[in-house]
Formats: structure tokens, C-alpha cells, sequence
DNA sequence: GTAGGGTTAG
């Protein structure tokens, strides 16, 4: 087909090369390049054999006619040869200069774009030009400098057209003051008469639409004036219903949406999947399904937009199957390949097969993409970091073609804080400055989880500092990161100065406070702050009764906790999963009431899993219920039988009885199985280092200084009534003074006196430790902090102790 | 020669 419409449109050179310079050559031409030009991207390429043709035969070709080749030379995106022709004419028209201008614009170069105005003479110089250049602002996010150009141009008095409008206020969405610049821009729209182009108020509903589209805004006014200007339109087109709808869909008001959707004669496709999309974003699957099949049986073809979407809805909403359903579907329909296949519809697929956990399926589809964008690097990137597998998701990342996008590094940043690795975290965060990417507020959020997770107060602080410069500190997630990092330090006035200060606050921040103040054992206060989040109407997820429960089970505060488990269920219709369970166990457990545990389990509707277990398994340990644990720890064992922290739990139980043979039962069990104890370590900053200490230590350089400075001490706090406990000692030993030697070396006693001797008087010590404080460890350091008259926390693997005057915040209920 | 809507990743 191609190469028969190749030769019809060459055919009849033949006498073109006898009458060369004519102006019926040039008539010729014109005419045939206009047969190209109908015939859109295929024809451009013939544009090049005519092209050919006039070189080969001598022909030199005036201005309208050099114009139209520029023109198919950028369209083709062979703009490098475009710029050659534009510079071997002596004097480009406007026309030319535009053309070359638009092109650049097209294709992100802004620099050029710009140089390309600028070189414009002024006499020459129209409305169209300036257009284009607008355009290329607005398409490189300036919007002020598109404002900017606009009054320039009305100041020269250049008149604004129905394109200037559309450009200027499609540059509106950039800034930040757009609904004071959208009211000046109407005004301007009225005055200049075109406000009955179709165009136009298309524009200007877009924007209102953006406009309402805002927290500082009353969202409900503009869309009504939105509204008001759709409702007047003389004609409507298919971009106005459209343009309409989004409005409504983005401002989550889809009743408003569906009753223009239904006034439709004929809907468009594109309307189909701006409701579809909606009804995805407020997660209401099953409407995104009914739309999806009533498009099928009225006989419009889905789109990959609407694959998009509603594959995307599949992911979110964990509806593994239907989401397969629909791959399948889309397999039989489409003919086809699925390569072909817009990028975004590979790219949800990735989404898709990884929540499914078939990380190879989700990798085949990755590499079966032809042309790659950022998004399907950063979609596999954070398959990986979510599976956490960090190491694939590094060699993702090294491999990332050009330009890592900011996503690409925050992705990294944030899953390998969150997967524990701290040090790497940040180490990558202060590699993205000398990469020249100046973190987004993200990346700042990901760092300073980083510092939550290595207990690093200093590098938190100085973060937060430089947040303030950059002008970052009204952003929500970093202000969210904040609070958690702050408040996992041990400063809890900090993390409330934090959340006090911010402008708007999301669930994040409220869930975070609340999880702080239950770690720090203000149980009260944490339901306080609940109480009065449920007044600003926010409404609590199933996180926030993951923090509310835990602060009641740190607090003792059952009653409470056992009404918002119920709360949860009969007024917020959040069905209790395992987690919550867990914590409701562990509520019960801990205030000794084990039979309401068991009654609970016994009751679940789903199979109990090892977090439940695990909490009834400690709950038996604290009060000494020897049968229940060990039934426990068997569930347990059977469950994730490599996990350390089950035989420990057991062993504890054990030895607290004094049950050694038991104990070493215990203990060969884990050497036939091969399950390594973690060992116990603490650690503290101090000087803006970190200092590790583990039981036993003999690896600090100043170790030697710790030991003697305990002995002292442990003798002063004697006299305090300091009587070491025993019982918390895993191996049986022989003497009572053995014993009494292997309390002594646990790790956060060690850490607690380097902090004595290394940080000035009136500093409060912040000790961490990975594993729970031991009981004997627990008594000694109040003792320590009375003695010394100093203020210590120690935060340990599940909570905070604030030790003071020898007395501690948790009063003893952990 | 110039403009405007629907999708995906934290």
C-alpha cells in the first residue's frame, strides 16, 4: 500500500523536471506537499522523496514552500536537518521562525525555544509567536513566565486570540496564586470577546477546575462557577463534557460527575474512563466492573486507558483474580500484540503480577517492553524494594537508563529505611546532590525515616534544619517522617511541636502522633488526641486502630482498647485483620486476662497466624502461664520455625521458673535447627557518632572506662536497694556471683553508662536497643538515673522507658 | 506556524 501511494504521489514529475523555477513547479509542489500533509505521519516521510526530487532537479524552492518542508522535518523529528534548511535562508519569515520555535517547544528544549523568540526581529515579531512560546512554558512548568510573556505581549499591543487564552490559562494550573491570576484571565477573556469560543471556556473550566481543586480553596464555589460556564455554553464539544467531568471526578464530588456523564447523547470513550477513573481513585471496584462491562455489551471498545484503569483498581483493591480476568480479556480481544500496548497498561500489569507475588511474571512483562519510560523502571524498582529484595533493587537502579527520575531515587531511599537499612539510606540521599538532583521533600521524608530507624537524633535535626532553608517544612510527608523520627528518638516534645505546627494534616500525621504517644506510654494522651481527630472529622483507617489499641495495651488501658476493637468493626466497618487481632491479644494478654485471649482466638474468623501467637506466647511469659506458652510457642514453631525470638520467649518463660533443663532442651533445639539468637546490642549518639555496645562487650575502644565506672556504680545503687534479679539469666551457672556477672554485661547498661560519662550533665541520655529491655536491666537503670540524677530513655524493640528519680513512665507495665 | 480532556510508580 505504502510504496503504491509513494508512486501515485510521484508519478507525475516527469515534466516538474523540465519546468524547474517555474511558478507552476512550485504550484506542483505545493499541491503535492499538501497531499502529504493530508496524509499525516506516513506522508511526511514522502515529504523527504519530493524534497529529493527538488534538489535533484535544480529546483529552488521560495519561502511558502521551504516553510511547509521545516515543518515536516520537525513533525518527523528530524529537527537537527530542519535547523540546516532554516539557516540557509536569508531572512525566515515569521512563519518559518515560529515553526522552528514551535518544534523545540515540542520536543522540551526550552533554551532553544527561547533563543529562537528572542531572535525574532521585533517588527515581525505577531500574536502567533508569542503563542508558542507561552505554550513552551507552560509545557515546561513555568507558569509565572507564561503570565509573564502574556502581559509583555498586551503591553506591546499585540492582541491575545482564542489561542493565547487557551495557552495562558492552561499555564494557570502551575502557580501557586492561580485563582487570583484565573479571576484577572476571565476578566480578560470577557473584555476581549472571546468568551463564546468553545475553546476558550473549555480552558476556563479546566482551571476553575484545578482551582477547586486545592486544600487552601472552597472547592464547592468554584466547581459551581466551573459549572455555570459549561451550563452557558453555546456549543459544546467533546472536550468540554470531558473537561467537566474530570472536574467533578478530581474533586471527588461523583454524583456531580455521573449526572453529566448521563446527560451525554453519544459518551465518548474518554468519558467512559474519567468516571471509570473516579470510581478507581474512591476505590468503589465494583462500579469500576459494572462500567467496564456496560461499556463492552453498548458496544464500546475499551480503550488502554480503561485497561489502565481498571487493572489498576484489580491491584489496589487486592482483587487478584479479577485482575487476571481482565489480562485475560484484554489477551483474547486485542489483536494486537502485547507489546503494542500503550507503556501504562504494561506498566499496572508489573503493579499487578507483583502484589499477586509473582515477582518472574511481573519481571517478563518489564522486559518484554520495547520502549521503556521511567514509570516501568520505577514500578519494578519498587516491586523489588517492597519484596525486599534489595539487592535486585539496586542492580534496577544502576541499570536505570539516563535520567533517574526524583521517584527513582526516593523509591530506593525510602525502602531501604524502611527495610532497616538506615546507613545506606542516607549514604544514597547525600549522593543525589553530587548526581545534581536537589532532593524533593520525598527524598527528605525517606532520609529522615533513615533517622528514625538508626535512632540518629543529630542527622534528624540537622535534616530538619535544612528542610526550614529549603522551604520544605509545610510539606506533609516530611513534616509526617518528622513526627515518627523525633518521637522514635525518644523526643516527644519535638515530635508535638512538629505535628502543632503543621498547616494541613493528613491520617498519616494523626495516626503518627497518636503511635507516639502510646510508645512513650501516654496512653491517656494518645486517646485524647484520637478523640479529637474523630472531631475534625477525619476518619480513622485501620492503622490508626493499630496505634490506638497498642497505646492502650502500653498503657493498660483494657476497657478502652476492647471498646475501639469494637468501634472499629460496628461503626467504621473495618474488618479486624490479623495485626489488629494480634494487638487486641496482646492488650488482653498483658493485663493477665489470658482466658479472654484465648476466648478471642478461639472465636477468630480467620486461622490465627504467628503475630497472634506470638503476643499470647510473651502474655504467658509475663504472668507465668507455662502450659499456654508452650502450646503457644509449638503454634509458633510450626509457623516460622527459623524465627529466633520464639525459643527466647520460651526460654525466658523457662528460666524465670527455673526450669534449666528445659532451658537447655530449648536451647538444643535451636542448634539442631540452625536458629541463631540475635544478639542483643544498644547503642547511642554521642558527639554526633554512633556507639555500639554489645553483651559482653570487649570490642568499644573505651570499654575498659564502661566496666570500671559500673562496678562503681552498681555498688552506689546497691545501697539504693538494687538486688540483681537473677532469674533473667538464660544459661544455668553455678554461682550466684556468675550470674550476677552476666546481668551486668548486657548491652544497654553498658550503653546507659557511656552516655554517664560522655554527655554533659543536664543532656538526656537516649539509649536504643534492638531487643526488649531485660527486667534486671529495667530496675537498674532507674536505680542509675537516681543516682546519677540524670534523665535516661531507653527505647527498646517495642517501646519507650523514660527513666527519672528512679522511676519509670511505663510504671513497670511492659 | 500556535491551544485544551482520560492512565500507571512513592
Amino acid at each position: 500500500m505504502k510504496n503504491a501511494a509513494a508512486k501515485s504521489l510521484l508519478l507525475p514529475t516527469q515534466h516538474l523536471r523540465r519546468s524547474a523555477d517555474t511558478s507552476a513547479a512550485a504550484n506542483e509542489y505545493a499541491a503535492k506537499l499538501q497531499l502529504c500533509f493530508e496524509r499525516g505521519p506516513p506522508g511526511y516521510a514522502l515529504a523527504a522523496v519530493i524534497h529529493a526530487h527538488m534538489i535533484a532537479s535544480g529546483f529552488s524552492p521560495r519561502a511558502h514552500i521551504l516553510n511547509r518542508m521545516i515543518s515536516f522535518y520537525c513533525k518527523s523529528s528530524n529537527l537537527d536537518y530542519a535547523k540546516k534548511l532554516f539557516d540557509k535562508i536569508p531572512q525566515p519569515d515569521i512563519v518559518a521562525r515560529t515553526t522552528l520555535l514551535a518544534a523545540y517547544s515540542s520536543t522540551g528544549n526550552l533554551k532553544l525555544a527561547r533563543k529562537t523568540f528572542d531572535s525574532i526581529p521585533l517588527k515581525i515579531r505577531d500574536t502567533v509567536c508569542h503563542n508558542a512560546m507561552i505554550t513552551c512554558y507552560a509545557h515546561n512548568n513555568d507558569g509565572h513566565k507564561a503570565i509573564h510573556l502574556f502581559n509583555e505581549m498586551r503591553r506591546n499591543n499585540f492582541k491575545p486570540d482564542n489561542f493565547t487564552y487557551t495557552s495562558v490559562l492552561g499555564a494557570l494550573s502551575l502557580v501557586a496564586d492561580r485563582e487570583h491570576h484565573c479571576q484577572q484571565l476571565h476578566c480578560a477573556v470577557v473584555k476581549s470577546g472571546t468568551s463564546f469560543v468553545t475553546s476558550v471556556v473549555n480552558a476556563l473550566i479546566s482551571v476553575y477546575v484545578k482551582c477547586a481543586f486545592s486544600p487552601l480553596t472552597s472547592s464547592s464555589l468554584l466547581m459551581k462557577s466551573a459549572r455555570k460556564l459549561f451550563d452557558e455554553m453555546l456549543t459544546k464539544d467533546e472536550l468540554s463534557w470531558t473537561t467537566i467531568i474530570t472536574g467533578y471526578v478530581k474533586n471527588e464530588d461523583l454524583d456531580s460527575a455521573k449526572e453529566v456523564f448521563d446527560g451525554m447523547d453519544e459518551k465518548l470513550v474518554v468519558a467512559w474512563n474519567a468516571m471509570i477513573s473516579g470510581y478507581v481513585q474512591k476505590g468503589f471496584v465494583f462500579k469500576v466492573f459494572e462500567m467496564f462491562r456496560k461499556m463492552h455489551s453498548l458496544g464500546i471498545k475499551h480503550d488502554d486507558f480503561t485497561y489502565t484503569s481498571v487493572l489498576s483498581a484489580c491491584a489496589d483493591a487486592g482483587l487478584f483474580l479479577h485482575g487476571k480476568e481482565v489480562h485475560a480479556h484484554i489477551l483474547r480481544t486485542e489483536a494486537k500484540p502485547a507489546r503494542d500496548f500503550l507503556v501504562s497498561v504494561n506498566n499496572v500489569l508489573i503493579t499487578l503480577y507483583w502484589k499477586i507475588g509473582n515477582i518472574n511474571i511481573a519481571r517478563n512483562i518489564f522486559d518484554s517492553i520495547c520502549v521503556k519510560d521511567l514509570v516501568s523502571w520505577n514500578t519494578i524498582l519498587s516491586a523489588y524494594v517492597s519484596m525486599g529484595n534489595i539487592h535486585e533493587a539496586k542492580t534496577i537502579f544502576n541499570k536505570m537508563p539516563e535520567k533517574k527520575s526524583m521517584l527513582s531515587w526516593t523509591v530506593m531511599i525510602s525502602g531501604l529505611a524502611q527495610q532497616g537499612s538506615g546507613e545506606e539510606a542516607l549514604q544514597l540521599f547525600n549522593e543525589m546532590r553530587p548526581n545534581g538532583l536537589e532532593p524533593c521533600d520525598y527524598a527528605f521524608s525517606g532520609a529522615i525515616t533513615a533517622c528514625a530507624v538508626l535512632a540518629s537524633l543529630e542527622q534528624g535535626r540537622q535534616l530538619h534544619g535544612q528542610l526550614i532553608r529549603l522551604g520544605f517544612d509545610s510539606s506533609l510527608s516530611a513534616a509526617n517522617a518528622l513526627i515518627t523520627m523525633y518521637a522514635r528518638c525518644g523526643v516527644l516534645d519535638s515530635a508535638q511541636n512538629v505535628f502543632d505546627r503543621m498547616p494541613c494534616l493528613d491520617s498519616v500525621s494523626w495516626n503518627a502522633m497518636i503511635a507516639a504517644f502510646g510508645q512513650h506510654g501516654h496512653g491517656g494522651r494518645a486517646l485524647g488526641l484520637y478523640e479529637e481527630m474523630l472531631k475534625e472529622q477525619i476518619l480513622p483507617d485501620r492503622i490508626t486502630f493499630l496505634t490506638v489499641i497498642s497505646a492502650c495495651s502500653h498503657s493498660g488501658l483494657v476497657e478502652q482498647g476492647k471498646k475501639h476493637f469494637e468501634s472499629m468493626i460496628k461503626v467504621y466497618k473495618i474488618s479486624p485483620g490479623e495485626d489488629h487481632y494480634a494487638r487486641l491479644i496482646d492488650l488482653l494478654c498483658r493485663a493477665g486476662k489470658l482466658t479472654e485471649a484465648c476466648d478471642v482466638i478461639q472465636n477468630m474468623t480467620h486461622k490465627p497466624g504467628a503475630q497472634i501467637w506470638e503476643a499470647l506466647l510473651s502474655g504467658c511469659r509475663l504472668h507465668g502461664d507455662i502450659e499456654l506458652g508452650a502450646h503457644a510457642a509449638e503454634r509458633l514453631v510450626e509457623l516460622i520455625p527459623q524465627h529466633d525470638g520464639t525459643y527466647i520467649l520460651l526460654a525466658n518463660m523457662f528460666s524465670t521458673a527455673g526450669r534449666w533443663d528445659d532451658v537447655a532442651r530449648v536451647r538444643k533445639f535451636m542448634r539442631d535447627r540452625g536458629v541463631k539468637k540475635e544478639p542483643g546490642c544498644s547503642w547511642l549518639e554521642v558527639e554526633n557518632k554512633v556507639h555500639v555496645f554489645l553483651v559482653d562487650d570487649t570490642v568499644h575502644p573505651e570499654v575498659k572506662l564502661v566496666y570500671d565506672y559500673l562496678k562503681e556504680l552498681v555498688t552506689r545503687i546497691r545501697d539504693l536497694g538494687y538486688v540483681p534479679d537473677t532469674k533473667y539469666v538464660l544459661h544455668d551457672m553455678e554461682s550466684e556471683e556468675q550470674k550476677e556477672y552476666a546481668l551486668s554485661t548486657h548491652s544497654e547498661k553498658l550503653a546507659v553508662v557511656y552516655g554517664i560519662l560522655k554527655l554533659p550533665r543536664g543532656v538526656p541520655i537516649r539509649v536504643f536497643k534492638n531487643l526488649r529491655i531485660c527486667g534486671d536491666c529495667h530496675s537498674a537503670v532507674k536505680l542509675m538515673a537516681k543516682a546519677e540524677g540524670r534523665e535516661i530513655i531507653v527505647r527498646d524493640g517495642k517501646r519507650f522507658h523514660h527513666f527519672k528519680d528512679g522511676v519509670c513512665s511505663c510504671r513497670n507495665y511492659w
